[in-house]
RNA sequence: UGGGGAGUCGCCAAGUGGUAAGGCAGCGGCCUUUGGAGCCGCCACUCGGAGGUUCGAAUCCUCCCUCCCCAGCCA
């Protein structure tokens, strides 16, 4: 080897496969991808979805997106639809491999036959609160229902008539013949199969029994030939049931293997789908996509990349120990991706109107100005400067403190890309604010550089008021005050009243015009911005996407 | 007080018996036509605790402690 570079240390999840291709066990990765379409997809889908996209892509083998969709009271085409468009937004592709449970269903019938055949199944006619009664609890085992020595012939013709739709939702399940003392719950006799009269999605009223997760999941996997069946720590207890499914189905074309990794945590915000049906249900947010929500259709109209998401999953590794990964480490994936491809343009939020004394009022001259710093192939742009323009409100301190140094009555500033100007003085109203800034500018400082090399400690950005276009800017905050919303018992009360801070009537840059939804720029000096889906040309909106990292707010704050 | 997992820096995370990677955050400094970006430096004598094995332990053994998950006809 000539590299230098230490190459990044396999996860334990990349162990195993390495070890399975070693060993000879398998010969290919093949994973899936498998939402239950009840929700739109978050940011913790993500990691899962970046871990069995990017291992099949790692490892040349193939990953599968299968719909999860065996509880139609849940279920929603419209899910199903945002799934997909989420998924490959992200940047992945499952090509033919689009599956769903509800395709199986037919199998999984007859699956359920032969375990029945074999003994290994049986119908129980107890009710659900029975059932739950003759679970035992963690300390001490459960009892066997008095329906569970069913005759085989019993059983199937129970179970047919089930599927023939003879009885009342509840009056019947399906259970798996396992053992009612094991230490392990999910092993006493766990549900396979529930009567549910719901119209499901995709297979309408054809069936009025659908299967339960644990029986599906397993055999879906098998039927596609899983090799790694990645998911996340709460499934583990279900390890013995999943092996369970699969070992009494001999017919089975293959032998999947669960392997459960950590689920992500964000601080700042929830999780649960539950919660985030809430916040939407209950109207605290406008709708799945909010940009406070952090769903993958929020993130994305708030402007965040799929580059910049996926460069998150990767810093965040994959591991069994739970964690909560800071909002920071997100907002530095966006920012860094962000900081190399947005093009810069000027926005004031807050105008303050400067007047430019010695400079001509029916001139408007224009300047060159770097799309982006960081790429000289990014081009450059002209932006119009004239007599009276926009600052914003904080570039100016009429008795500045000793470690401001924008601009102040006597002090001279650079305005970017143009020239150096020197406060003169201000204008105020009766009621002693300041609504106009007076200047001078220096002509020698064209382009913002002084013949004699004199270099100003601020630059300003700016907006020439006669040539500025007006928009709205949405500012987001975190959704939640505190850092673990839910800890305090009621998540809503820890809703952040001022996660939005809309400002109608910013001043944007002219270059900016017609620019449509999902275009990013980085404001100078503010952060980086996109364009809305709700813009129109009358009225461009733009969402912050995430500040700049600012660190004259915690000198000021220092004080 | 059953079973299953996990404990390495504020947050993540490498480490697989040979003397604690890296990222984020934080803190200094340099540089700068974004107080942005970039660059440099600092940031675990210690790995939940206590014993033990060993020339040598975060890694092996024993005991203990803490946290998470499981009692849906949800996934």
């Amino acid at each position: 080897m000539s590299t230098t570079e230490t190459p990044r240390s396999l996860n334990f999840i990349e162990e195993i496969i390495e070890d399975d291709f070693k060993t000879g066990k398998h010969t290919e990765v093949v994973t899936r991808f498998p939402p239950e379409p009840n929700g739109y997809l978050h940011i913790g889908h993500a990691k899962s979805i970046c871990l069995n996209f990017g291992l099949a892509l790692e490892y040349g083998g193939r990953c599968h997106l299968r719909f999860d969709d065996t509880n139609p009271a849940k279920e929603e085409q419209e899910y199903a639809d945002a799934i997909k468009r989420d998924v490959h937004w992200l940047g992945f592709d499952w090509q033919e491999h689009l599956y769903h449970a509800s395709d199986y269903f037919q199998q999984l019938y007859d699956f359920a036959e032969h375990l029945i055949r074999s003994d290994k199944a049986y119908v129980d006619s107890l009710t659900a609160e029975e059932i739950r009664e003759h679970r035992g609890t963690l300390t001490e085992p459960g009892r066997e229902s008095r329906f569970r020595t069913r005759s085989v012939e019993e059983n199937l013709d129970l179970f047919r008539r089930m599927r023939a739709g003879e009885f009342e939702d509840g009056a019947h399940v399906l259970r798996a013949k396992i053992d009612m003392a094991s230490p392990n719950i999910n092993m006493r006799d766990p549900v396979l199969y529930r009567i549910k009269r719901e119209t499901h999605h995709r297979t309408g009223d054809d069936w009025c029994i659908y299967p339960m997760y644990d029986y599906a999941h397993p055999i879906s996997d098998a039927l596609e030939s899983i090799s790694h069946s990645l998911c996340t720590l709460e499934f583990e207890a279900h390890r013995p049931l999943y092996d369970w499914c699969i070992d009494n189905l001999p017919m089975l074309p293959s032998k999947p293997r669960q392997i459960e990794f950590a689920r992500l945590n964000l601080n700042y915000t929830v999780m649960s789908k539950r919660k985030l049906l809430r916040l939407v249900q209950e109207k605290h947010v406008n709708g799945w996509d909010d940009p406070r929500m952090p769903t993958i259709s929020a993130y994305r109209r708030r402007g965040y990349t799929p580059e910049a998401i996926r460069a998150f999953a990767e810093e965040v590794g994959v591991a069994k120990r739970e964690n909560v990964i800071d909002v920071a480490l997100l907002e530095h994936s966006v920012r860094n991706h962000l900081n190399k491809t947005a093009n810069r343009v000027m926005a004031v939020l807050r105008p303050l109107k400067v007047v430019i004394e010695n400079y001509p009022a029916i001139e408007t001259e224009w300047f060159d100005s770097p799309n982006n710093p960081e790429d000289a192939s990014a081009g450059t742009r002209r932006v119009p400067f004239s007599r009276e323009l926009w600052i914003e409100q904080d570039d100016f301190m009429e008795e500045p403190s000793k470690k401001y140094f924008r601009l102040a009555p006597g002090r001279e500033v650079r305005l970017r890309s143009a020239y150096f100007v020197t406060c003169t003085g201000v204008v105020k109203n009766d009621a002693g604010e300041i609504t106009e800034v007076l200047c001078t500018y220096d002509p020698a400082t064209r382009g913002g550089d002084a013949p004699d090399g004199r270099k100003p400690k601020a630059t300003l950005h700016w907006v020439s008021a006669g040539d500025a276009i007006d928009c709205e800017v949405r500012l987001y905050d975190r959704l939640f005050r505190s850092e673990f919303p839910e800890d305090a018992g009621d998540f809503l009360a820890d809703i952040n009243k001022d996660s939005l801070e809309v400002i109608p009537h910013a001043k944007l840059e002219p270059s900016v015009k017609g620019a449509t939804p999902e275009t990013r720029y980085q404001f100078e000096r503010l952060g980086y911005f996109v364009v809305d889906s709700e813009t129109t040309g009358e009225h461009p909106v733009f969402n912050r996407t995430v500040t700049l990292k600012d660190t004259w707010s915690k000198v000021a704050t220092k004080g």
